[in-house]
DNA sequence: GACCTGGTAGTCAAGTTTGAGTACCAGGGA
DNA sequence: TCCCTGGTACTCAAACTTGACTACCAGGTC
């Protein structure tokens, strides 16, 4: 699973309506270009594809003011919410080596109530453990290490990411569990989107978090 | 760039000669199933492709003996193998969060020299912490860090994900520096494939390097 | 007044990946 | 003898991704 339907469902989501310009826009936002594959053509595609399958309605708009093309807004459905958080709790909790797909899952994972969040987490720990326990059995059989020849440094690399992966995982739960940031029904949210109007991003340094959806 | 030709151009060069089918069996029992893409649409799809770009030479062959469809054979040509070193290169230099494609890199990286090998990974290592430097800078600017709230930690995971690839990268170096493994121009080199009529890989729980190419 | 840059919004063809097939034969029961 | 499993070898449609491209307008500039 690739992580652009997620980026896309919860961009829309905390816009509530939005075009594939300001999706795009978002995830560049969230620098979500450098780690996923958040090109243009899959924004796109990805809108028209889950609106196809009722994730999203889509509403034609006649040509903006500002020039350009006619746009098309999206909005997402009771259905697409489902998804959104199918999604979401899956990224968090799988370990399946794909950075951006966990990298989209925290930028949503205030979404969720802290213990909720939490359980998936510990879920996501003993995944990964579970996972290091089978591959380190199958591929060190009965005459050692060694006999692999360099062939083991790739099973090397890959127990030595997922353990560093575990113990980034703990961190974050240390973390969540000593209070830190704001989830679901805990007040005020804190907002990562760029609403209508509002200025670049980073080329400002400073965000905006004063108005919500 | 995905890891898919970088693993099929290797897997042909070891044979000299080989079929999709044989190709498929070798990503199999390197494991590469299980940590890249190559399912067996993707191999035969890019078999065809780099055929069709001159990388390798296909040649069509009677129904095999023990029944089933008539085979392709392909070999690998002078561009192809230009090709595979310049992958193999790239895969061990940059860093792009990609485990796969490093993973593939590492079962071939024994065909260049060690010399050679020892570079390029120092050049990994540079490439990552000039990568860490920049995202740092760039993505907590002057009102310090906390200003990102939980979006911040995306950027925690991909630092946290970096140091630990550096430090992997430099205990590799050290193991290679330390005289670890066979490179080329060492002697007979480790042979990682099944030789036709092999058994089945790990179900027999030995590998069989007699049989060089 | 013509041109050029830059932002807005999206399309398209070509390439790649996925998952589910197809076709064939051997060997082993019932 | 008929069917069923299992291995060999590959195919295909549908979905997804990529990179380059289009089209439009505003505002400056020469």
């Amino acid at each position: 699973m690739s992580a652009i339907r997620l980026l896309v469902l919860g961009a829309v989501r905390q816009h509530g309506r939005a075009h594939g310009y300001q999706v795009r826009n978002d995830l560049e936002y969230w620098g979500a270009h450098e780690w996923s594959n958040a090109k243009p053509g899959s924004i796109y595609h990805a809108l028209k594809q889950m609106a196809k399958q009722g994730m999203l309605i889509a509403h034609e708009i006649a040509p903006s003011t500002v020039g350009g093309p006619p746009r098309t807004e999206y909005e997402i459905t009771e259905k697409g919410t489902q998804e959104y958080l199918t999604l979401l709790r899956e990224s968090l909790t799988s370990y399946d080596q794909k950075p951006d797909v966990l990298s989209a899952a925290l930028g949503f994972v205030v979404d969720l109530g802290r213990e909720e969040a939490l359980e998936l987490l510990e879920e996501r720990v003993r995944g990964i453990e579970e996972w290091r326990t089978a591959v380190t059995e199958h591929y060190v059989p009965a005459d050692g290490p060694g006999q692999l020849g360099h062939i083991g440094e790739i099973m090397n690399f890959w127990v030595h990411s997922a353990d560093s992966g575990a113990e980034w995982t703990r961190g974050l739960i240390q973390r969540i569990k000593g209070g830190a940031y704001t989830f679901a029904g805990e007040g005020e949210p804190f907002v990562g989107v760029l609403s209508a109007g509002e200025e670049n991003p980073y080329s400002t340094g400073e965000t905006h978090p004063e108005d919500a959806e």
